[in-house]
Order: structure tokens, then sequence, then C-alpha cells
DNA sequence: GCCCAGGAATGTA
DNA sequence: TACATTCATGGG
């Protein structure tokens, strides 16, 4: 179905880094693996995209993961017109780049995945936790896997863990999971705390430290005014910020512009 | 083959 | 609080 969007593109999305299972396929069209769900999406101009999905999968699920209802344009306004010439440059670089939505237990996973990782090793990492763990579904000719379940991680063998190539990872992994599992930390119920709150909480699991935590808030508990902190963003804020980014201008949606 | 990656835990001062 | 060291593995 041909779709009307805004400041949207999924090329552009795909390549943020925000997430490891948007990939390109064929003919220029990418896909989206998400709550259980496939979509594969070819953009035909700056407005308009062609989504292979139902228009009622479109409406309850992609709809909102794609934060289709959020107005990014006003906040591409603001940074054009204001009086930081760096962020000038980056919201053209970034255009068409939208905050997800994602499953806040993938995301938390993904991400503790993703620590001293490229992002090509963290894909490769992720895909494999999929193949394994995850349940395949089959849509007309494709076949894909769902990401794992907390239950399937919690028991999952730690050596067999190790064997997907995350390292010393699987630990932190194996906790985590065991930890949603058991009701330590309710993500979903974190969705509705403000985002230090949030952050507080992720930061207790093992393997979780701040910049792990502040992508998951903001990622995968859509609190946008969380702003990560990774070693790109610190080489950034060290060369042409003099180390220090002050995010308080863009209260509420500093995530947006990180 | 080497280098180092979207960090975090642990130890030390 | 502020640094230093260590951690396992694969992509470029």
């Amino acid at each position: 179905m041909i779709i009307k969007v805004d400041n949207f593109d999924i090329k552009q999305i795909a390549d943020s880094g925000q997430c490891f299972r948007i990939n390109r396929t064929v003919n220029g069209k990418y896909r989206a693996i998400a709550y259980g769900k496939c979509i594969d999406i070819k953009q035909l101009d700056n407005n308009t995209i062609d989504a292979d999905c139902s228009e009622e999968d479109w409406e309850i699920l992609w709809k909102d993961y794609f934060d289709i209802n959020y107005d990014y344009d006003k906040i591409v306004e603001t940074l054009k017109n204001g009086n930081d010439n760096f962020l000038k440059q980056a919201v053209e670089y970034g255009s068409g780049i939208r905050i997800l939505k994602q499953e806040p237990f993938e995301t938390l996973i993904s991400f503790i995945i993703s620590q001293r990782k490229n992002i090509p090793a963290i894909k490769t990492c992720v895909e494999l936790l999929c193949e394994r763990y995850g349940e395949r579904k089959f849509n007309g000719s494709i076949y894909y896997n769902t990401f794992p379940t907390p239950e399937s991680l919690a028991s999952a063998d730690i050596n067999d863990l190790r064997e997907l190539g995350l390292g010393y990872r699987d630990e932190y992994v194996k906790r985590a999971a065991i930890d949603v599992v058991r009701g330590n930390i309710n993500l979903e119920e974190l969705k509705q705390y403000d985002y230090g709150y949030a952050i507080n909480e992720l930061m207790k699991l093992y393997g979780v430290g701040i910049k792990v935590a502040s992508c998951v808030a903001l990622f995968g508990l859509h609190h946008i005014e969380a702003f990560p902190i990774d070693v790109w963003i610190q080489r950034i804020i060290d060369d042409y910020y003099n180390g220090y980014f002050n995010t308080k201008p863009y209260e509420g949606y500093a995530g947006i512009v990180q």
C-alpha cells in the first residue's frame, strides 16, 4: 500500500544505528522485523513509501513503531533556524530519521550486546540470537525469525550463548533476561516513569551502564529526552563543543537531537 | 593477521 | 570521585 509520510527516510532510519533489524533486501527495499511481524518498505520519494503490509498492521503496529504521529518537521525547523551551525548540518545529514518505538526487551538485549562491537558485528549477533532462540515465521515465500522472548533467553545454556559470538556479554544477556522474567524489572512499566528513574532502574541490571541504559530509554521506552553519549557523540562533544554539550535548549526531545 | 569496536565491571588511589 | 585495567569476539 502507498502511504504518505513526513520526514521519513527508511534508508536513513535503517542506517541510523538505533536498530539492528532493518536491512536492505532487494530492489531498494528495506525489511523491518519487530513485534513478531515483518514489513517491506520501499521509498518512492521524500513523502511517499510503498509498504508491504496489511492496512490493519500499518494502523495498529507500524504507524506507532515509526512514530508517525510525532511532528519531526517542527524540530527540524527549530534546528535549522537555530544558532548551532553543527546541528544545522547534522539535521541535514540525518534528514528523515525518526526515533523508533522498539520492543523494550529487544532493545535492552541488543544494546547490551552492542558494547565494544561495531554495528555489523552487533547485527550478526542479534540475527544469530533470533535464529537460535526466536520463532521462525513464514510470510508467503519469505521467512524471518522473531526476537527471542525473555523466557527463552533466561533458560538458555550459557555455553550455547557463548557460541553465538556474544563473548563476555553472554552472562549479561542471560542475567538481564532472568531479571525480566522474575519481575525484578518491569520494562513496560518504565515507559510511564520519567527517563531519569528509568535509567536508574536499568542500570541496576548487571552489564548495563549509563550508555546502554540511555539507549534503551530512548529507543525502547521512547523517552525522547534521553541523550545517549557513545564514543562518537563524545568525540563530537570534544571536537566541536569544548567537551560539554548543553541539552537544556532541547529539553524534552534531546534524544532526537542526538 | 592486525586493530579495535555505539561499554561496563572491577580494582586502585 | 577519578582513572586504569580487563573482558571475548568478529568485521574491516
